[in-house]
DNA sequence: ATTGACACTCACGTCGCGTGATACGCTAGG
DNA sequence: CCTAGCGTATCACGCGACGTGAGTGTCAAT
């Protein structure tokens, strides 16, 4: 059965300047060419280009593949199971890549929801000042950069959207100061039930899983902006709300 | 504080064309030029260029940064949560991919055994033919003219790397023929010992994980010529050590 | 003979720089 | 003051794997 480099490129799923260029490098040259310089294809040229295209989409680059496609099957096994170590590194790779932004993005929400608080609680600019010079101090990494970066500019939500998060908010740190007075550990069913709701409200803003949540309990315990933001509720309610977060995370969330 | 554009490279872990590259995109632009055409970067520039660094290396593009750092927070939050997507499609796509690595090496290395055994136990080149047209004629997927394409070569292992995996092999297989004679089940404990043997045997070509071990469990039950090969020491060899594979690699294999 | 689909060969554009070539500026030592 | 030796500037080509034309030739059918 014979082919014309459209025939072959409809069949493969490639395109005709693919074709070309393969023929150009040597990768896969045509059968033979008719006087008028037309390319056509056998059989051959199907399968080898399939396999081609096989080592193209694990990722081998061409100058790889026409090494590849000449040795035999020894040396594709070992070229295989080398390739696939260097699959499996930029797998974990982008998993640390992807817990990255997932902590940048806790940060960034995390101080999103304080400029808010701010608005609604009066805190004053200067804390502003102090919690950009805490950043600064800090590792200064990347994220922190990126979260000092942002200057006072107007949040998008308006008042109507942020007033019942607000209350709720409100509501649900003054049931848990009355919590601790009463004696409550944070484990306790009715902790937990307020944990549940804190858990939705956040759901608000973002996606709550197990990481996420225990994340922002640590940033709640660390960050010394929602440290004097709890403080105002109870003097114990930062490790309180940190373990009946964490508690609540492990049972659950997944 | 400021820097001369081979300061800020140092500091930030950039090359100085790089930095170039950056201001004649408009990325990021000095501070000021001196006189002579000289760039001076300040804090602010450091800041932003960590910022920069920390989205190209999530892998956005330059383009998409350009658009990125003259958002706010809660656009950032956007970007990053969308960016997340696309980074666990591309890290599930590498999942798939590695298990298709896996597949075409088991493949490959089925057939490497089944080449080499036949050196030993004399299969003809009829057999050979046999085999090919079987690949041909199946799904006729990549992986599958990946195998088909090797030709006869010479195998890279000698009679004295092969004779004792032969020999062990044979012995294997004795016994499990023994084993179906005497009326025991796969899941006995006296065959599992005997599989353990032949697991050993096979980690002699490549890791064996509980995958590839069911894996080559169906290569053994499908190619038709472990099917002859195993036919020859008992009649109900074949789905007799399948059974005996799988439930091994339930059992001790993770 | 004409038409329209198909083929060919240049050749430039892409993205994020690396790597020169060539020329000018700055500072220090003789 | 001259020069050596850096540092800096711009300009320009190169990579990899094609996409996307432009301009021209060829084939099959009407």
């Amino acid at each position: 059965m014979e082919y014309t480099i459209k025939k072959l490129a409809q069949l493969s799923g490639v395109s005709i300047r693919t074709l070309h260029w393969y023929d150009e490098v040597g990768l896969l040259k045509p059968a033979y060419c008719g006087t008028n310089g037309y390319r056509y294809y056998q059989e051959e040229q199907l399968l080898l280009l399939q396999q081609i295209l096989f080592f193209r989409e694990i990722g081998l680059s061409l100058k790889e593949i026409i090494q590849v496609i000449t040795q035999d099957d020894f040396d594709k096994i070992k070229t295989l199971q080398a390739h696939k170590q260097v699959l499996e590194n930029s797998l974990n790779k982008k998993l640390v890549l992807i817990k990255t932004i997932d902590k940048t993005l806790l940060h960034l929400q995390g101080k999103y929801i304080i400029k808010n608080e701010e608005l609604y609680h009066g805190f004053d600019s200067e804390r502003q000042e102090e919690y950009e010079k805490y950043l600064v101090h800090g590792q200064g990494s990347a994220s922190e950069a990126l979260i000092f970066e942002s200057k006072k500019r107007t949040a998008k939500w308006g008042k109507d959207e942020w007033d019942p998060v607000k209350n709720e908010g409100d509501a649900i740190h003054k049931a848990l100061a009355k919590c601790i007075d009463k004696g409550l550990t944070p484990e306790s069913n009715e902790v937990q039930e307020i944990m549940k709701r804190h858990c939705q409200m956040i759901n608000r803003f973002y996606e709550v899983s197990k990481d996420v949540y225990v994340g922002l309990s640590q940033l709640y315990v660390e960050h010394p902006d929602f440290k004097k933001f709890f403080d105002v509720y109870h003097k114990d309610m930062i490790p309180f709300i940190g373990k009946a977060m964490r508690f609540y995370a492990d049972k659950y969330l997944k």
